[in-house]
RNA sequence: GCCGGGGUGGCGGAAUGGGUAGACGCUGGGGACUUAAAAUCCCCUGCCCGAAAGGGCGUGCGGGUUCAAUUCCCGCCCCCGGCACCA
């Protein structure tokens, strides 16, 4: 045989693989169903490290259980609107459309190379009408159910991108994508109403707990931040207008009795009535109204407000205690006003501390007992109830419930459920999305789009210049049309859908990609669905999966679906780094700007980071394809499972590679050395030391690799096992025997990992069969056996011999073969042994 | 600050229903082959004492439980990630 060599070997594989469509999911196969997906890639252009090791992870598995007799559902896709795009039309004035559509074919080729096993007869792209047409379907009927509405809202406003934010694509005040710091704005925007779901989002996280990671869970759980407490009304000392009462939301009712004064939000309708007129007042309103909201959640933002000079009743107490404008206070979440508790409030006593508001204990701690004069901190734990009328001596717990109890009789309270989870904003100022099906009429308002009429497409004459408002809004003649209701001139919505809208359901696509009839038959959906394995990086953790449920609860409740959660099992894997130069001056540079540790353009010396993000602003990319040009796709593959488990950060490293570069060559010798010895060598029978190691290593990496996904720590068995193969002589026609089986094996058990040398091994040894379509070995445990076993002795609890027996040996003569070993009976110096434990197989541990 | 996840050789990492710590790989060292080099094959490579045999120490730190602890319990320290006025 030829040396080894990918470069020949992956190519002719691939293209094999492909005329003979080997990885076609078919539903109406016999066998169980796998669905293993991957988060589908936007276009930028070129694939990165975090795709291959992605990918790479779910090809492996993809491959496993298709050889494990699944027939595996492994579909890949395009998330192919979105800004980057819209951003290269304005810079190189190519069309967003051609842009992507080149973008995609690159990376297409980019993937096949890599030799994954994906159904590509399954491949969509979310930018094509035919995909975008079914998300617009669902917004009518979302929209018809109160589900998608329009409100005028603060928005969070980037003014680079000149557009809308929602609150997840703000990461420290600034925009997630261009870092230009966020500002405020009032607009008419369009929001699913997710809130709807909160409650099931929450609850079905525990059903989701044994095949997602904890953290996320925890993450999700965090978001939508479910809050038990009660609404409680303050009556106004005087009504303003029809206003009689202020409500309030708290978590404390307990607390009710130390309520002093109350604060509520600049936002607050009622805010200016209240302020009558005081120009100071009004003043203060406006300014925090001014500061954007990621400001005032800022590390030591100052607590202010001022008395509007108004006041309310305490339905506890019945005293009158004054309203406060506070500028702490967020009218997004509860009501907008909360009844002020400054000794078991932090901010609240803060604020009293500062305004000289009274300070009432209405919670007793268990171990002390707190003065109001002298207390430096609130108390905000549970603990017994004082000053609090009939509730005097209950715990928190039980003051709680009876507390809104006793309001709920009089009408002036009630229990309820908040959340920190705001509803969805979906829209966008942006050409290059999904139009929005709604068209706005002079006589009949907002008019949903008939169903019959979608999709609305895109125009392709587009003007993007980067600037001012929506292209589409300055396009001359896009928006102009007829209401559906009264044929009379209408203008169409603007805004595009949010690209998380896409990416929410393309999964429920891939199942049924080409229905031109409806967004998919339920009977295919059904069958492929839920997705078994889910892989992606865990910056998706908290928007994609969290808006991928809600969208899947959505088409449930709309009768599209069977069933609520998309995703069975979740892998979130870990980034990929590689070191990266630091220059006190110009910051982060390039490798190659780099000489003798100094900068050469500054002359500065640089400082080395090991391990970062591998990323364009660190300026330590790796081009993956510059990678398998140098290795093959087979080395990338060994060296990015092997490296790191799936869910830790892998640094990469050009000594590592070689590593998995020596560990293929290294099998194509062993096989090609003994090939001509062994190919026609009958089947095996019987024990022997290699069938032995055989199938220990088809258990071992059955295990690790198909039950646990560690796959570095599979990779290292099937490395063990090539060692043991090298070390063997072969000379009789029963060693010929074994040696066939465990190369054969081997092929079979690396095949998941480096599909196209073991391809190319396989056919080598006679098989004519496809190799992807082979069964997974299986081990016999009776020839897994051992012939020795090894007892570890530990005396006194340590470990002072290690004995090599016949695996029969039972306990009595172990304890006979230990106080015979030289070694042992030197330590235990003849004294008398007080206990004996042993633990079959492995250890026996001798207390003097 | 709160919540999650972690700290194991020079490095990436193995080993947890408690039972031989450091598998496998990288780096480094030695040997074989070669005129030589590369490649390859084999061996060694946690620290300390010792010529060796052997012994001691060792999984972030300090305690505890146990015949036996990387694994379980208590108290700290540090690192990474998420959230951060959510009433």
């Amino acid at each position: 045989m030829d040396d080894y060599d990918p470069h020949t070997i992956e190519p002719k594989w691939q293209e094999t693989w492909r005329e003979q469509e080997i990885y076609r999911a078919r539903a109406d196969s016999p066998k169980p169903k796998y669905y293993v997906l991957e988060m589908f890639p936007y276009p930028s252009g070129r694939i990165h490290m975090g795709h291959v090791r992605n990918y790479s992870i779910g090809d492996v598995l993809a491959r496993l259980r298709r050889m494990q007799g699944y027939e595996v559902f492994y579909p890949m896709g395009w998330d192919a609107f979105g800004m980057p795009a819209e951003n290269a039309a304005i810079k190189a004035g190519a069309h967003p459309r051609a842009w992507t559509y080149d973008n995609i074919r690159a990376m297409r080729a980019q993937l096949k190379r890599m030799g994954y096993s994906y159904d590509w007869t399954r491949e969509i792209a979310t930018c094509h009408p035919g995909y975008y047409k079914w998300e617009q379907l669902v917004f009518l009927e979302m929209f018809e159910r109160g589900l998608a509405y329009r409100k005028l809202a603060p928005v969070n406003w980037c003014p680079r991108c000149g557009t809308v934010l929602a609150n997840e694509q703000i990461i420290d005040g600034s925009c997630w994508r261009c870092g230009t710091q966020v500002t405020q704005r009032e607009l008419e925007q369009w929001f699913l109403q997710i809130t709807r779901y909160a409650d099931e989002l929450l609850f079905e996280l525990d059903r989701l707990a044994g095949g997602w990671p904890a953290h996320v869970v925890k993450m999700q759980r965090d978001w939508i931040g479910r809050s038990e407490g009660a609404e409680i009304e303050f009556p106004l000392a005087d009504p303003v207008g029809d206003v009689r009462a202020l409500g309030v939301f708290t978590t404390r009712p307990d607390t009710l009795y130390g309520a002093t004064f109350m604060s509520i939000a600049a936002e607050h309708p009622l805010a200016e009535a209240l302020a009558g007129g005081s120009p100071e007042l009004a003043a203060f309103i406006k300014k925090v109204r001014a500061e954007d909201r990621i400001k005032r959640a800022r590390e030591g933002y100052e607590k202010e407000g001022l008395p509007t000079g108004a006041f309310c009743i305490n339905p506890g107490t019945g005293e009158k205690i004054p309203i406060f404008v506070a500028n702490f206070v967020l009218m997004e979440y509860g009501t907008g006003a909360i009844m002020a508790v400054p000794a078991h409030d932090q901010r609240d006593f803060e604020f009293a501390r500062k305004y000289g508001l009274p300070i009432r204990v209405v919670i007793q701690p268990p171990d002390r007992t707190l003065d109001p004069a002298t207390m430096e901190a609130a108390y905000i734990d549970d603990g017994i109830m004082v000053s609090s009328g009939p509730f005097d001596g209950l715990s928190s717990a039980e003051g709680k419930q009876k507390v809104t109890a006793h309001l709920a009789r009089s009408g002036r309270g009630r229990p309820s459920v908040h959340y920190r989870l705001r509803d969805w904003l979906i829209s966008r100022q942006r050409y290059w999305g999904a139009p929005i099906p709604v068209v706005y009429c002079p006589s009949d308002g907002i008019v949903p789009v008939r169903a019959g009429d979608l999709p609305i497409t895109l125009p392709d004459d587009v003007e993007l210049t980067g600037e001012g408002e929506s292209p589409l809004k300055r396009h001359p003649t896009w928006s102009h049309t007829t209401c559906p209701r009264c044929g009379g001139p209408a203008t169409r919505e603007t805004d595009t859908m949010d690209t998380f809208v896409e990416s929410s359901w393309y999964f429920l696509r891939y199942c049924d990609p080409r229905n031109d009839r409806a967004i998919f038959d339920r009977r295919a959906v059904e069958h492929f669905m839920p997705v078994d394995q889910y892989i992606g990086g865990v910056e998706h953790a908290i928007l994609h999966l969290l808006y991928a449920r809600f969208w899947t609860k959505v088409l449930r409740d709309l009768h599209y679906l069977g069933f609520g959660e998309p995703f069975t099992r979740l892998l979130a894997q870990g980034m990929v780094h590689h070191p990266s130069y630091f220059c006190p001056v110009h910051e982060w540079v390039y490798p190659n700007e780099v000489e003798d540790q100094k900068h050469k353009d500054c002359g500065q010396v640089v400082r080395i980071m090991p391990s970062e993000v591998m990323s364009k602003s660190h300026k330590n990319v790796i081009d993956p394809d510059v990678m398998v040009a140098k290795y093959g796709a087979d080395t990338m593959r060994v060296f990015m499972l092997f490296t790191s488990p799936p869910e830790a950060a892998l640094d990469w490293s050009e000594e590592a590679i070689e590593g998995a570069s020596r560990f293929l060559a290294r099998v194509w010798r062993l096989c090609a050395q003994h090939l001509a010895q062994v190919k026609g060598a009958p089947a095996p029978s019987g024990v022997h030391p290699l069938r032995r190691a055989t199938h220990l290593a088809i258990a071992a990496v059955t295990r690790e690799a198909a039950e646990r996904f560690h796959f570095n720590k599979a990779i290292a068995d099937i490395m063990s096992f090539v060692n043991t193969l090298y070390q063997a002589r072969i000379e009789t026609d029963s060693d010929r025997a074994a040696m066939r089986e465990a190369l054969e094996t081997l092929i079979l058990l690396l095949s998941p990992f480096a599909p196209h040398i073991s391809a190319e091994l396989w056919q080598a040894f006679g098989h004519a069969q496809p190799l992807p379509l082979e069964s997974w070995p299986q081990a016999q445990p009776e020839l897994a056996r051992r012939e020795r076993m090894t007892i570890v002795v530990q005396v006194n609890g340590k470990v002072r011999a290690r004995l090599e027996l016949d695996p029969d040996a039972d306990e009595p003569a172990v304890q006979a073969a230990a106080l015979d070993d030289a070694s042992v009976r030197k330590w235990l110096e003849g004294r008398p042994l007080r206990s004996v434990k042993y633990v079959p197989g492995r250890i026996l541990s001798l207390v003097t």
